[in-house]
RNA sequence: GCCGGCGUGGCGGAAUAGGCAGACGCAAGGGACUUAAAAUCCCUCGGUGGCAACAUCGUACCGGUUCAAGUCCGGUCGCCGGCACCA
């Protein structure tokens, strides 16, 4: 009896379509459960068995908590705006609609064919004009709280791209989509005021489930230090530099300023720097440089002493040098640092390069060698001498400076606002309008959403402008304030936007009034749990939270974080053990394994391969081990005896196996729950049969991971309904314990024999029995015995010398 | 440089909370069935010694705690991920 796959999945998959019983309910009375997997871009490559391997895990989580009576929403979606597909319309002339229409019914097919247990009702696609007029509704809402706003600055730009990138999109000086070096140029931007938020994003962190690392990486992100302000006084002017410092108790040690060479105060005060030239000099010659490059010369520093331009310690009265340096960055603190090159190495190698002095003022270290950082007794420094560790001299200094009104306690991070526009066609058009006379003015929200226009020409302009400057057409318009003359903004959302609040979305995909209505977001979220890329858990996760703790904030949805639950998987490797990539020739497509083995033996395989959560090579091989997994499932037929409960010989294997799986599932742990299925399968040939209560069982477990192969055999067996909507199997802890289980008897800790104790045997007895045993009695002979133990079902350790 | 994580057979990986290291799968070797092959089934499968029972070594390396260490502690080396002149 030969196993169709081939045939029998698609008719499984008509089936489930045609009954809904994937469909999320609303106004249900049962409880909910809410499984998210990130959207695929649907890139013009199709699937990537990447894609299988992350929505497995919450398919088998779904289609459990299905069995066990919950309305499960497990929705998917295409975030569809986006670089790639826009380059593509450049290249071929197909217009980026057609491009994505086509890539979405090739992935829609192609998941279809994996089985997921998708609700196909809820598809959200981020490009489609009744999901973008949410996003614009979002942005407008942002603009209106002054989330959103428009600055001057120094921006990373691709002159391949000829995009602004932020600095998320461009680490390493280098464009995260051409991977070209970015120059930095000054530019109109558009910002999200994300930094406003940095303390809820991480107060948030304290009440979600996520996996530790998770977390902690996002608190990198955000990068939270505590410290102070401090005001020192520039002489001969009313002007104060005011620094931030971690380490306010070394502020005795300061022997010069730095400022970044783009401080404004720099040009306020020109005329009294009797080497401005200088100080233009060095200006250009950072304007030069990257980012990248910046970061590169780290021990090599550069700088510039200002003359005539000399700052006053506020604790001791000392004059002190002002220096300009690119190693201070105008983006964090206030753009100024004291200098203490004693204790801080960056300050020590300037100090040393220029011959500016080093006064210790914490002891420990060796300050000829190197700068010590670390804790010690305070010297040299009045008030604070004798002071023994840092935090009671930080306490102290702090006190003194908010006296004296020179200072206070203070607090940065490492986040910057969020920089949020593009120059790009295939994006959100952002629905703002620039009139001569009213500044910038939203679109009305009765105008949303605003279409994206159709052009002729995809490409971007020359100095970057986007593709939508040159439609007038949509340019001139007239200011929705004052009915005048006004232009439109040109730029588009990044591809972030769209999926920061996608979500959302599913749980009321087809309203046109409001982004979901409120009632069945309270039913619905908080999602329960979401699975993911390692590669999204700072930015996507922190973007799409702050999004979320906005619209909380007016009111738009109920809860304050939207992900109770986040987890993430590892990569699959190509079967060289190196990331695929097309590059390399070790990409492995989905399809031609569900070509070749079927769906089932493909979702088994990419949970079995290996930890969820670590990356693992694929292998042809292994997959054939999973091949036969799924063949031996559907040959139980042939060894299938009645009985409408299970036999004495494999009753606890079933409790225990029914235990095992429950729980792996629910910790990601699916390589073991599917090895306990096939240890199961293995006793169950041992036997030589296996009962209908049995087989129900099995058939119930396995479905979760094998659903076609089940569902077939479960309606040529029992012929009563579907598996999807049976309820999922529960187990007796009473009968997952044997009577009698193999301990091991140890001599001084080493194994030496082993024997079968009534699984409820006092220690007394296991120890006496133990002794009773020949092989232990003739080891134990004429030495003494120091000491004594059992331990519970496992073993009998005798400590004898 | 800083912050995380990891290091177990030929391979992917198991091993509650310190308690038989190597579950499960793959590969390999041997056998059965077959004219033959595929498929399937059975056996072996960390190293060394031994016909065997068994002994002994073994979880990157060095040391420690413990009756008992892959697991805990200290140090070293290597790999992976994140951040990176963050004051």
């Amino acid at each position: 009896m030969n196993y169709d796959f081939k045939q029998t999945e698609q008719k499984w998959q008509e089936k489930w379509e045609q009954s809904g019983v994937f469909e999320a309910k609303d106004n249900s009375d049962k409880k909910k459960f809410y499984a998210l997997v990130e959207f695929p871009y649907p890139s013009g490559a199709g699937m990537h068995v990447g894609h299988i391997k992350a929505y497995s895990g919450l398919e088998v989580v779904s289609r459990k908590r299905r069995m066990e009576g919950y309305n499960v929403l497990f929705p998917i979606g295409f975030d569809a705006y986006g670089l790639p597909t826009e380059n593509y319309a450049i290249k071929t002339g197909i217009h980026p609609r057609q491009v994505t229409d086509n890539n979405i019914a090739k992935f829609t097919s192609q998941l279809k064919r994996v089985g997921f247990s998708f609700d196909w009702k809820r598809v959200v696609d981020t490009t489609e004009e009744g999901y973008y007029k949410w996003t614009q509704w979002i942005f407008l809402k942002m603009f209106e709280n002054g989330l959103a706003f428009r600055d001057k600055t120094l921006v990373n730009y691709c002159p391949s791209c000829k995009v602004v990138l932020s600095n998320e999109d461009s680490q390493g000086g280098k464009c995260d989509i051409c991977h070209s070096d970015i120059v930095q140029k000054s530019k109109d931007v558009w910002y999200l005021r994300i930094t406003e938020y940095a303390d809820k994003l991480l107060e948030g962190l304290k009440d979600v489930d996520y996996l530790p690392n998770i977390k902690l990486q996002q608190e990198n992100w955000i990068g939270k230090s505590t410290g102070a302000f401090v005001n020192f006084k520039v002489k001969n002017t009313e002007e104060t530099l005011k620094i931030y410092t971690t380490r306010p108790d070394t502020l005795f040690g300061v022997t010069f300023m730095v400022m970044a060479p783009e401080h404004p105060m720099l040009d306020k005060y020109k005329d009294m720097i009797s080497n401005f030239n200088e100080v233009e000099a060095y200006r250009a010659e950072c304007a030069k440089k990257t980012e990248f490059e910046r970061t590169q010369l780290v021990k090599d520093k550069t700088g510039v002493k200002l003359s005539g331009f000399v700052a006053v310690n506020p604790v001791n009265g000392k004059e002190i040098p002002i220096f300009i340096s690119d190693y201070v960055m105008m983006g964090y603190g206030t753009g100024a640092i004291m200098a203490v090159p004693a204790h801080d190495q960056r300050d020590y190698d300037f100090a040393k390069k220029f011959g500016i002095d080093i006064i210790e003022v914490i002891k420990g270290g060796d300050i000829s060698v190197e700068a010590y950082t670390g804790d010690g007794e305070m010297v040299n420094s009045d008030y604070l001498n004798g002071y023994k560790d840092k935090k009671s001299s930080i306490a102290r200094v702090l006190e003194e400076l908010e006296k004296q009104g020179i200072g206070e306690k203070g607090v940065q991070y490492k986040m910057k606002d969020w920089a949020f526009n593009r120059q790009r066609y295939w994006g959100e058009p952002i629905p703002i309008v620039h009139c001569e006379k009213c500044g910038m003015v939203a679109v009305p929200y009765s105008e949303l959403p605003l279409k994206l226009p159709e052009v002729e020409n995809f490409e971007p302009g020359q100095d970057g402008e986007s593709p939508l400057a040159k439609i007038d057409e949509f340019v001139n318009c007239t200011c929705p304030k004052c009915g005048g003359k006004a232009k439109r903004e040109t730029d588009t959302m990044p591809q972030w936007a769209g999926s920061s609040w996608y979500f959302l979305r599913y749980i009321d995909p087809h309203n046109d009034n409001e982004l979901a209505n409120m009632e069945k977001l309270k039913y619905w979220m908080p999602i329960d749990w979401y699975n993911g890329g390692m590669e999204h858990v700072t930015r996507h996760l922190i973007y799409s939270r702050f999004w979320h703790k906005f619209l909380y904030d007016i009111g738009a949805v109920p809860c304050e974080e939207p992900y109770a639950k986040r987890t993430a998987q590892g990569l699959i490797l190509g079967p060289d053990g190196v990331k695929m990539s097309k590059s390399r020739g070790n990409v492995i497509d989905p399809n031609e394994v569900v070509d070749v083995y079927g769906a089932d033996v493909l979702r088994t395989y990419v949970l079995f391969m290996g930890d969820y959560e670590q990356a693992a090579p694929w292998s042809e091989n292994s997959v054939k081990g999973c091949k036969r997994f799924i063949d031996r499932i559907w040959n139980l037929q042939e060894i299938l005896a009645e009985g409408d409960e299970y036999s004495p010989e494999l009753s606890s294997s079933f409790h225990k196996t029914i235990k095992k799986v429950s729980e792996d599932i629910e910790t990601l742990k699916y390589n073991t729950a599917i090895a306990a299925l096939m240890t199961l399968l293995n006793a169950i040939y041992a036997k030589g049969s296996i009962n209908k209560a049995e087989l129900k069982s099995l058939l119930l477990l396995v479905n979760p991971f094998a659903p076609h192969v089940t569902e077939e055999i479960n309606e040529a067996v029992f012929a009563d309904g579907m598996l999807a909507s049976t309820q999922w199997p529960t187990y007796d802890e009473a009968k997952c314990v044997d009577e009698t289980i193999e301990i091991v008897v140890q001599i001084n800790g080493k194994v030496r024999a082993k024997m079968n104790v009534p699984a409820e045997v006092e220690a007394a007895d296991a120890i006496a029995m133990a002794k009773a045993d020949e092989k232990i009695a003739s080891e134990i002979a004429g030495k003494t015995i120091v000491k004594e133990l059992y331990v519970k079902g496992r073993l009998v350790n005798i400590v004898a010398r």
